[in-house]
DNA sequence: GATTTTATGTCAGTTATGTTGACATAATTT
DNA sequence: AAATTATGTCAACATAACTGACATAAAATC
């Protein structure tokens, strides 16, 4: 008789996503390295891209850091230019969240090697975009999958964004 | 004419790596944040558990950091009688590292949450766990292909793994 | 109009996890 | 006997997170 192995169901693919997300993420790190950013910065200039005119709360809500952490790279992407601040049209105690062409450049050059990562591991793997989309969908939180949906409805035509309760 | 907004393919997945690993992750952060310990930890409880008797070199290529920073991990890991320490027994230089009974249901308990959660999205999204998987693997550079590979070869029955050139 | 709440910013200290460089020890290889 | 290798350790440092406390200006409420 043989030990029994206790081996959870889908367990190897908690393996593959911790080196699927370090080597994802390794590109764009050597990039960020160069000019003295990290990942923080990268998730910034994502979101401010994402959602053009976010604000300091939307934004701190999408990332689940402090203020006092986003502070420090905010003020490190504005300074560099990479990030413009306006104050809200309605409310002047918000600071609206802008790229600035700098920091759409920078956006893309992090973005473009992620792109070709991901495309050519579809083209390998034979899988098809919409599946995986689905899954990883499915993996998020409650919480995750209302923000996605919201930043895929983009605000760009103003489209009266209903802010539901969040707890 | 409306503005081009540059789009690179795929680049849909990109966003959804970022949360879905988040949250992914943020489970086992729970538990480990309740016994002073974080991801580090859980790293090297994983592999350890994977590839039992694994030596101190060969865990530090998995990781990718430096011995300094495992050390500080390990020697937590080893004083809270997770970890075991045993000198190799051809090369008595090295130390082959086992998981303690505790070591084994810390591990099972981090795994647990997240393997409910992929298989859970697998259902919600339909997918099938050979497709994720396959695309996973795509997704990492090749010397983590190979290294995934040697640790689903399995080190159980001496199959004289033979260790080729690592640059 | 005065008060309270909100959005944001800032100062100071702490923690987790990584880094580099230098050196020590024991065991193996040459 | 000497050199190399596997591991450990000391010290200093960087990044990105954290908590707690307080400041300011604008908006909302009483």
């Amino acid at each position: 008789m043989t030990t029994k192995t206790e081996t959870l169901p889908a367990s190897g693919l908690i393996e593959l996503l911790f080196f699927a997300y370090r080597d994802f993420i390794s590109d764009p790190d050597t990039i960020l390295g160069e000019i003295g950013f990290g990942r923080a910065h990268h998730r910034v200039l994502h979101f401010v891209d994402r959602k053009p005119g976010l604000t300091v709360a939307e934004l701190l809500d999408l990332l689940k850091i402090t203020k006092q952490s986003l502070a420090r790279v905010l003020k490190q992407l504005v300074d560099g230019g990479y990030v413009e601040q306006r104050p809200g049209p309605v409310d002047r105690r918000q600071r609206e969240l802008y790229l600035t062409g700098t920091g759409r450049t920078l956006i893309r050059s992090l973005r473009e090697p992620q792109s070709r990562r991901i495309v050519a591991a579809l083209e390998q793997s034979g899988c098809a975009e919409e599946d995986i989309a689905r899954f990883l969908f499915a993996m998020v939180t409650d919480n995750a999958k209302h923000q996605i949906s919201v930043l895929n409805a983009g605000g760009r035509d103003g489209a009266a964004e209903p802010r539901p309760s969040e707890d």
